[in-house]
RNA sequence: GCUGGCGUAGCUCAGUGGUAGAGCAGCUGACUUGUAAUCAGCAGGUCGGGGGUUCAACUCCCUUCGCCAGCUCCA
């Protein structure tokens, strides 16, 4: 037989017979009984492994990120196996490892209840206890179509029959359960030593919601009661700082079944924090040499017929409306008003670049099972620019996007995103030479801003490559915001063109550009990065100030004449209350300065301020607090104040 | 749209077939107040809508709308 290499944590070289499996040699390093695994070469593997080659060998911890990973899939197997034990005419299909936990999803016609999740929770933690071994079984392809055909596990069976022909198939069996598995897994089910399953809900099988839709069981499970008990006290803290709570909380919007789902009303507390935002975006913008632009929300349909999204977008586009017997439609988009403002007259290759930018507002159709408060809504405003360039600017146009998009995702304090590149699809239009000079543009862009991204491979849209930046939502789900996609489509379609300086016509790229996105998703992302406490210069009430005695009044209002002439967003608390109360108040109303006045203050011709959070402040004249707070509330130097809590 | 769950006062929630309850908020009054809730009284709901079963429905059944989680789809 022959010998392989391994290389051992303590960097020590020892030998081994090839095909040592990973728990013989961490049994031979004698290392305690938290090892759950070993990572081979940087590969996660379990005791089962065989190690065929010369190798790193670094044992993997229960509570590593890998070590729960084998816990996890593991505890997907006790589940599936206590839902069968319970359910004996439930099927199983597959139960992978997720982010913060596992799911499985099963057949099961009649579901299950809130109820059944606990039986099912009893029986794993009886199956945990008996702490069965996993056994890995090599079968051949014939051996395991023939046994889980005769257990009647349709979904196995067509999985195997998915699987290349090279793989080998593996079934991992804990006591007279067992499960067609390629792993890897924990030693034994005695190591879910803390599980809890957290929700039902339906899952097509395979994703197609042509196919039946499965029963889908999700739980997460860790190597202590501790870890556990942290993440759930995580997940309730994640929850209080829900968009759609605390929009309600302090009165930032709603959505009403009367006016209809996914329709936004922006009370007065959101509307100021959107029209602060979008002070800050149309400046910025024209700074940035953009001009702005305003549309209609209807237009003829023939409109959309040549833009093509009669053709490609019709299910998410409302039905148009007849006005004087012409077909008027709704706007999902905002791209052609902008390419009729272009076509009005003849471009030259001087002209070149146009950016425009508009704050449309677009409505779409959205099934509604996906609508979810403002990050998912049917009519919502864009930050939406098109650029019209020529080809040769196209890196030039795209590296400014991303240069804006960044300021601005990091004005608002953002520095957490996903950056994917998309590229060109299997069906697209334009020719490939633009496709590849656009996609090359794209990622030099990236590299020259030194963002991370994922290459998307075939995931662009068949009008052009694009870039797409998502940002994640409190509950860790990632929403796109920021978008920059280059079209070679719709210059076509309008057939648009510009005089280059050779005299003859020539068609202009079209870049679409977001940079939020939109301002609902964008707001709602927002509340929950800041738990609605949002810093100075966004706070729709950025101080209040409250008296003490009845006799303050009078200064008190002097002191609010000079912070509102100074355009400060301040409110009055003169109320007979004790100033706990009012303290309480403005604590829960999130507004970053309470400014206190008594007999002191006023005696001394000052303000007491007290910092949401708690902090006092020493007293000061109203010019001094002005002064204190001049970077908060400065959109370009607030996150230089270093702190807005 | 699909699967499952939920819908009771402005908000958070009790109420398992016998004609609706609490706390907070609101209103009124008293208290004149120093850093997270002063006290008392009052008022407030055709129990999401519609239909059915029943002597009787918030409660059981059907249907419809909406919300929540996920799937699918997207800013």
């Amino acid at each position: 037989m022959s010998e392989i290499q391994l290389k051992l944590p303590d960097g020590e070289i020892k030998t081994f017979p090839k095909g040592t499996t990973v728990g013989a040699i961490l049994k031979s390093l004698e290392i305690g009984d938290s090892i759950i695994g070993a990572k081979v070469n940087g590969k996660l593997a379990d005791f089962w492994f065989e190690v065929e080659s010369d190798a790193t060998v670094e044992p993997v911890t229960q509570n590593s990120p890998p070590g729960l990973h084998l816990i996890r899939h593991t505890a997907a197997h006790v589940m599936a196996e206590a839902v069968q034990d319970l359910f004996p005419e439930v099927k199983v299909t597959i139960g992978p490892v997720i982010e913060n936990g596992f799911y499985y999803d099963f057949d099961f016609s009649s579901g299950f209840t809130p109820e059944d999740l606990e039986k099912i929770e009893a029986k794993m933690r009886e199956i945990i206890k008996e702490n069965k071994p996993l056994v890995r079984k090599k079968v051949s392809r014939g051996d395991a179509i023939r046994t889980f055909e005769r257990e009647g596990e349709t979904y196995k069976v067509e999985i195997i029959n998915d699987l290349p022909p090279e793989e080998q198939i593996t079934i991992y069996e804990q006591g007279d359960w067992h499960d067609l598995c390629r792993g890897p897994h924990a030693p034994s089910t005695g190591f879910v030593k803390a599980f809890k399953l957290l929700s039902i809900a339906g899952a097509y099988w395979r994703g197609s919601e042509n196919n039946p839709m499965l029963q889908r069981i999700y739980g997460t499970a860790f190597s202590n009661k501790k870890d556990l008990e942290d993440y759930l006290t995580k997940l309730e803290e994640a929850k209080k700082r829900d968009h759609r709570r605390v929009g309600k909380e302090l009165d930032l919007f709603s959505i009403q079944e009367e006016i209809g789902p996914g329709l936004v009303l922006w009370h007065p507390k959101g509307a100021k924090v959107r029209r602060i935002i979008e002070d800050f975006w149309r400046s910025e913008h024209e700074r940035r040499g953009y001009d702005i632009l305003f549309t209609p929300h209807v237009a003829k349909l023939d409109l959309w017929r040549t833009s093509g999204h009669l053709d490609f977008y019709r299910e998410n586009m409302y039905s148009p409306m007849d006005v004087e017997n012409a077909d008027y439609q709704i706007k999902p988009m905002t791209c052609p008003f902008h390419i009729m403002v272009y076509k009005i007259k003849i471009r030259s290759y001087r002209d070149l670049p146009f950016r425009w930018a508009e704050i449309g507002t677009v409505y779409r159709y959205e099934r509604s099972g996906v609508l979810h408060g403002l990050l998912r809504v049917r009519g919502f405003s864009q930050d939406d620019a098109h650029i019209f360039c020529r080809p040769d600017q196209i890196e030039q146009e795209v590296l400014g996007v991303l240069d804006l998009t960044v300021f601005f995702l990091k004005t608002f304090g953002f520095d957490d995103y996903e950056v994917y590149l998309s590229t060109r699809p299997e069906k697209f239009v334009g020719s490939e030479e633009n496709w590849e000079r656009a996609t090359v543009a794209l990622e030099d862009a990236l590299k020259a801003k030194g963002l991370n991204y994922e290459v998307d491979e075939g995931g662009g849209a068949f009008y052009g490559p694009k870039i797409d930046l998502k940002i994640k939502d409190v509950l860790g789900r990632a929403w796109q915001c920021s978008t920059v996609q280059v079209d070679f489509n719709l210059p076509e379609r309008f057939d648009m063109n510009f005089v280059g300086d050779d005299n003859k016509r020539h068609t202009p790229i079209m870049i679409h550009r977001a940079i939020f996105g939109s301002f609902e998703r964008f707001f709602g992302i927002l509340i929950e990065h800041y738990g609605g406490a949002f810093p100075l210069w966004l706070s729709p009430v950025q101080s209040r100030i409250a008296t003490i005695g009845e006799e303050q009044i009078p200064f008190a209002e002097s002191i609010y004449g000079i912070l509102k002439e100074n355009n400060l967003r301040v409110e009055k608390d003169f109320r007979n209350e004790k100033l706990g109360l009012k303290v309480r108040e403005a604590q829960l109303e999130k507004i970053p300065y309470l400014l206190v006045i008594g007999n002191k203050e006023a005696e001394t011709g000052t303000v007491a301020p007290r910092k949401l959070g708690g902090k006092n402040l020493p007293s000061m004249t109203a010019e001094e607090f002005l002064n204190l707070i001049e970077k908060e509330n400065d959109p370009h130097k607030w996150r230089e104040a270093g702190q807005y809590s």
